[in-house]
DNA sequence: CTGCATGCAAAGCTTTTGCAGGTGC
DNA sequence: GCACCTGCAAAAGCTTTGCATGCAG
């Protein structure tokens, strides 16, 4: 690894606050998924980690993720084609947008008011107490809506 | 069985329909994940089943909840806790909402301007082409939001 | 009778666990 | 030097596949 990016290394030192050692393995771990702009599963991570970590463990990736999701750095993305994935955590409660064709991962947050008040009209229609909510949309990005840069695929 | 609930004969009129045979294990897994308020896995399936259907094997309940799935007759519940339960489909694309203590599904399909506006916006402000949307619900239903009846149950 | 459907067994994957040796601090 | 971390191997789940038999139409 030549330089620790920012968000990696904030990621290490909230590690570290928390009884975990900063060994190089958790640093490619974390290296890797602080820098992605896509979902990664456990298997991409390793390969990707391998790459520069000759002897990287498919089972470190696992238990790196783990902490790191029970520390609220990593999220879980689920999608229709499965749910492995993980993506650095976005600041706060956010929303999820992601590219149906490259993978690209986009948070968005506003429209709370109207999510608000969604949630209050739901509440009262049907009894429930409203406690969280997810909310994902999928489409395409702005890259992959050009079709002269994805000659490839079909729209 | 004892008798045929409306929705299972319309799942198995759409199952013939789409050349599938009525045997009797497909009634009996039609009936039950046609007759349940909760997502239920594979597994919790089989179980109901094979209370009834002694020689019911796991393996044809997960090829039969997949030719439902295909049929867009049961769709797949995604939660914190996993994403292996079903859940028949609502009529049309709904949200969900999901009691976080007894597993009840609630479909709701209001506030559609609110989510196609959202939707406008995002996609402005992301330059993404949104296809569709996920939204869903999580909190405790009438029922188990009462103390009294579930005593066992701390909020 | 014909061909789809079924259960069993086995294979294939993903994820978790046990453990002896290695490494950060 | 101690405690945590690691990779390996194995176990544990969950899901799919191959195949001979069974059953619906």
């Amino acid at each position: 690894m030549n330089q620790i990016s920012p968000k990696a290394n904030k990621w290490l030192h909230c590690l570290e606050a928390n009884g975990c050692r900063a060994t190089m393995t958790r640093r490619a771990v974390v290296e890797t998924l602080a820098g992605s702009q896509r979902a990664l599963t456990p298997l991409e991570i390793f390969d990707l980690c391998r790459s520069q970590y000759k002897n990287m463990g498919l089972v470190t990736v696992y238990r790196t993720v783990e902490k790191l999701e029970e520390l609220g750095l990593v999220q879980r993305v689920h999608q229709p084609s499965g749910c492995q994935a993980f993506i650095a955590a976005a600041d706060g409660h956010q929303h999820l947008l992601i590219c149906q064709n490259c993978g690209l991962v986009t948070f968005f947050s506003g429209e709370n008011e109207m999510i608000e008040g969604l949630m209050d009209q739901v509440s009262n229609q049907s009894g429930y107490q409203i406690n969280s909510h997810w909310l994902q949309l999928f489409g395409y990005c702005a890259s992959c809506r050009e079709p002269a840069k994805n000659p490839q695929f079909n729209r």
